[in-house]
DNA sequence: CTGAAAGCGCTTACAG
DNA sequence: CTGAAAGCGCTTACAG
C-alpha cells in the first residue's frame, strides 16, 4: 500500500514533499489474520523528506556521507512516523543476522520441568553479553538425540552458535565435526579436550577438584569419597575427580577406589549413588560430589541413613548454584564464574566473526566454604 | 559465486543436468572475515535437479502442486548439498518471522547475577511451547526503564511478544498502550487488571492467598502476618494479600494491619521486612510471604532473632520455586503452574496471529505443604 | 504439474 | 553529498 506511492514521489520530486498520508483507504483486510497497520518503509520516509530512498538508508545509519541537515530531517521524520528499519530486509541485504543462537542441551533423563540451575546462570550472563554487542539471542533447548546439526547457521538464522550442556562429548562429537566442516562459527562450553572440533571455554575442573580435596584434607578428613561419573563420557566430572585424587596423592595418601560411585548430574542420581556408597559399608568421613545437584541428593541420602553432615561426613559440591546456599546444611562448593564464562563465550564468538585469534583461558573456580564441610555459618551468603 | 551459474543452468536446460561443482576457484577471500563456504541457494539445487527455482521452492515446502518424482529428486539433491532454505530470505518474502520475542523485565533493584527463579521456570516452558509450534524464541532481558516499546515488532524481528515481569503495571502501562496502538501482538504474564492494554494470562492470586490463609488457620494459627507490598503498584501481591485477609475475615476474625509489612520480591527485602515485623513487638504465630524469595529471607530473619519455624511461626510462601524445597525448613508454598502458564501464553499469542478469540483463564495455584507450616517432612519432594 | 517474473525492504557499489 | 540501480534468496501469483 504505502509502497505504491513511492514511485510517484520520485516522479514528482520537483514538487515540494507534502505530508500526504501515504496509506490508501481501500486496504484489503485479510479475514485470516487480524489487520495490522502498514509498517512504513524507507520509501515512505524518502517521500516525506523529499530525498531518495538511498539517502534515507544512509541517514538512518548515521552515515557521514550524508549532509547533517538532511540526516536530521530524515531522522526526525522517521521518528515521527515511528519508522524502524526492517531487520529482516536489512539482514538479507547485508548477509548478516546480528543474532546468536544459544543451544542448551538437556539431558533427556533430567526432570522435564527444571533446567539445570547452573545453565540458568550461564543463560543470564550470555544474554547480557550478547545484548551488549547489540545482538539478539535465539534460545533453544535441544535433546542430544535430536538432529540439530548446524541448523541455526544453515538456515541463516544466526551468525554463530553457543553450545551449552553437550557434556557427553563422545556422542556429540560427530555433530561438532559437522559444524566445523560447515565452517560454522560456534563456541562450546565445556572441557578442553584435545582435537575436539571447535573452540571451548571451560572451567579448570582439575584445579577445582584439587582445591576441594585439599580443603577436606586440611579439615582433618582422611577417607575421602567421590560421587560422579569419572569416565571418559563425562570429561568435566573426570577432571574434577583427577584433581581431587591428585590432592590426596600429593599428601602421600591413596584414594580408595571403592569410595567412588558414578552419578549423573541430578539430585536423584546423587541420592542413589550415595545410598550405594553408604550401604557398601566402606567407611568415609568426607565426600566430594561432582556437582551441587549430586551433593544435594547425597546429603539427603546421608540424612536418611542417619549420617550427620558435617560431623560424620564433610561434603563439598561443585558449581555454586543458587540453591547451594539454601540447602541444609549450606553447601560448601567449588563455584564457577558464570559471569566470566558467558562473557568469554560471547567475546570469542565475536572474535571468530572478525577473524581474530581466540583466547581460550581456563576459568579459575573458587572454593566457597559453608557449613557442610564444617565451615562457619557466617561464610554463607547474606 | 554459486549464483552466477544459475542463469546458465536455465539457458541450457535442454542439456541434462550435470553435477558440476557450482563454485568457482577464484573465490575472493575477505581479509576481515574468515572465509565461509558459499551457502548453496535454491538456484544451485534447481540447476542440479534440472528444474526451475520455483519448483525447488515448492518441492522443499512439500507442495502438492509438484510431481512426487520431481519433489523426491529435488529433496534428495538438497539433502546431498546440505541445502537449507534461507530463513531470512523466506521471512522477508513471506512477511513473517516465525519468531517470538520473550521480554523479561528485571527489577533494577534485584541482584544482577541472579534471575528470579520463577521466571526461569516460565522461560523453560515458553521455550518448549514455542519450539512445538516450529517457532524460534528471541530472549531479551530488559529494564523497565529502558525504552524498548514495540521494538521487536517494529523492527520486524518477531511476530509477537511475550512480556514477563512487568509487575508494576503503573509504570509499564504507557508502554503497553503504545504496543497496543501499534497493533502489536503480545501477551502479558500477570494480573488481570481491567482496561489494561493487551491480554494477560495470570495466576488466581486471590485464591492462592485464600488457600494459604485457610491452611494456616486450619493449623490452629491465630495471628497471621503478611509480608509483601500490597499496594496498587503490585497488583499480584495485592491480590494474594486480599485473598489471605478474606480467609481470615471469613472465620469472623480480623486481620491486624500492623502485621503487614511491605517487601519487594527479593530475599533481602523479605529479611528486612521480617526484622521490622519482629521488632515491632506485635505478636504473630503465622506468616504468609507474597513470594518464596520473601519467605526465604523472612525465615532467615526469624532464625536470627531466635524464632523457631514452624514451632513459633508457621510460614507459607508463594510461587513454588525450586529452592523452596531445599530451604531449612522446607517451605510450604502456593505453587504456580508454570507449565500451563507458558503453554497458555504461547497458545494465545498464536490465536492472535490467526485472529481467533483468546482464552484468558486464571490459573489455579496449588498449595504444597512442607515443614515450614508444620507439615510432615514426607510432603517435601524427595 | 511447471516456469518466468515480480517483489519482500533494505544496503551498497557506481556514477555523478 | 546524493540518486538510480542492482541484488540479497526466497515465495507466490500468473500463465501456461
Amino acid at each position: 500500500m504505502a509502497k505504491a506511492t513511492s514511485p510517484d514521489a520520485n516522479a514528482q520530486s520537483n514538487e515540494p514533499a507534502l505530508p500526504i498520508e501515504p496509506t490508501l483507504p481501500n486496504e484489503p483486510t485479510l479475514p485470516e489474520k487480524p489487520a495490522r497497520p502498514d509498517r512504513p518503509t524507507s520509501f515512505d520516509i524518502a517521500y516525506r523528506a523529499g530525498v531518495s530512498q538511498s539517502t534515507v538508508s544512509r541517514a538512518l545509519r548515521d552515515s557521514p556521507l550524508v549532509n547533517k541537515a538532511t540526516r536530521d530531517r530524515v531522522q526526525a521524520i522517521a521518528k515521527e512516523l515511528n519508522y524502524k528499519v526492517d531487520k529482516v530486509a536489512s539482514n538479507l541485504r547485508s548477509q548478516s543476522t546480528r543474532t546468536i543462537a544459544l543451544l542448551l542441551c538437556e539431558d533427556p533423563t533430567s526432570d522435564d520441568s527444571m533446567i539445570n540451575p547452573f545453565f540458568m546462570s550461564m543463560l543470564s550472563s550470555i544474554t547480557r553479553a550478547t545484548a551488549r554487542q547489540g545482538y539478539d539471542l535465539l534460545v533453544s533447548f535441544q535433546q542430544l538425540s535430536e538432529d540439530w546439526h548446524a541448523d541455526y547457521e544453515d538456515t541463516h538464522r544466526a551468525d554463530g552458535i553457543i553450545l551449552l550442556g553437550y557434556g557427553d562429548y563422545v556422542s556429540a562429537r560427530p555433530k561438532l565435526e559437522k559444524l566445523k566442516q560447515a565452517q560454522a562459527r560456534f563456541m562450546l562450553w565445556g572441557p578442553l579436550i584435545k582435537d575436539l572440533p571447535g573452540h571451548s571455554i571451560g572451567c579448570d575442573n582439575h584445579l577445582g577438584g584439587y582445591v576441594a580435596g585439599t580443603h577436606l584434607l586440611d579439615s582433618g578428613r582422611q577417607q575421602l569419597a567421590f560421587l560422579g561419573d569419572a569416565s571418559q563420557h563425562c570429561p568435566e566430572f573426570r577432571q574434577r575427580y583427577l584433581g581431587y585424587t591428585d590432592a590426596i596423592t600429593q599428601r602421600q595418601l591413596t584414594f580408595n577406589p571403592r569410595l567412588q560411585y558414578d552419578a549423573e548430574n541430578t539430585e536423584m542420581s546423587g541420592f542413589d549413588a550415595c545410598l550405594q556408597l553408604i550401604d557398601s559399608g566402606e567407611p568415609f568421613d568426607a565426600l566430594m560430589a561432582a556437582s551441587d545437584l549430586i551433593a544435594i541428593g547425597a546429603i539427603k541420602a546421608m540424612q536418611q541413613r542417619g549420617l550427620r553432615v558435617p560431623e560424620d561426613v564433610a561434603v563439598v559440591g561443585f558449581d555454586g548454584i543458587p540453591s547451594s546456599a539454601y540447602v541444609n546444611p549450606p553447601l560448601t562448593t567449588v563455584m564457577q564464574d558464570t559471569q566470566a564464562a558467558g562473557d568469554l563465550l560471547v567475546d570469542n564468538l565475536f572474535k571468530q566473526f572478525h577473524g581474530e585469534p581466540l583466547t581460550t583461558t581456563l576459568l579459575e573456580p573458587k572454593l566457597v566454604v559453608r557449613e557442610s564441610s564444617g565451615g562457619t555459618p557466617d561464610s554463607s551468603p547474606q
